[in-house]
DNA sequence: TTGACATATGAACAGATGTTCATACATTTG
DNA sequence: CAAATGTATGAACATCTGTTCATATGTCAA
């Protein structure tokens, strides 16, 4: 370890930034959806189901991978309840769990806009 | 690959969700910021900093973290643009870049509540 | 200029992650 | 029931990631 010699320089504002800290059980399912979104993988899936209901087969096509590919993903989705399903016969239709997610997709495109001229590559 | 035996189930759909997909200019910026918040490291600092503006020293010890683990993972915060940062003297002090980042934040937590008491771990 | 200190960075290592391939499961049809 | 088809899953592998440790940079004070 090696804090800082006087210790915490702000010790009032450390005090506050700290009991701000989400709980490690909210903090640890938080970052697991963020990493289930930082894949762009992923991303490309939730960016699909952001448009439509769409079938496994129909994302496989979508985000041009494998249908295996695409079923390993879409279980870590399910799991972090980033997506829900529904099957009809052998056919199992995939959507957005809720508007929140909906909602972080299009802050985050927002976001980027904003950088767009800096970022672009 | 692998795709399904009648091609593509719903054309029209996959046409539509295809559209709507960010080109890969933007989905690369785009996952690579939810990486970034997807680590729990730097979605503590992200934390902390939403509170207010803080120097490497106050969010190692916010964070619990050495300053040098610290520095790397601000540094990746600062390139990814969700992060600002000013000198005074030998001090650095960083913020948050924008409010949609701090939107994102809002967002996540209120995904993550709506399915607290199944979570909760 | 020299020492002290806040922050940054490079190398390296252990652990995590995404894909592929093979195979299993479930549902429909004949 | 058997075959066909849409989806799921386990193992294995190469790649990526975050931390630590050592060292470097930049700023202030004496």
């Amino acid at each position: 370890m090696d804090f800082c010699q006087e210790k915490i320089i702000h010790v009032e504002k450390v005090r506050i930034a700290s009991d701000l800290l989400p709980k490690p059980y909210i903090l640890g399912p938080l970052a697991e959806i963020f990493k289930a979104l930082g894949d762009q993988t992923r991303l490309k899936i939730v960016f699909a189901l952001s448009a439509c209901e769409l079938c496994v087969c129909d994302i496989a096509a979508v985000c041009n991978l494998s249908e295996s590919a695409t079923s390993h993903q879409l279980k870590i989705l399910r799991m972090l309840k980033i997506v829900k399903f529904r099957k009809e016969g052998k056919i199992v239709y995939y959507r957005l769990a809720d508007e929140h997610v909906s909602s972080i997709i299009k802050q985050s495109m927002d976001h980027v806009s904003e950088y767009k001229f800096v970022t672009m590559y």
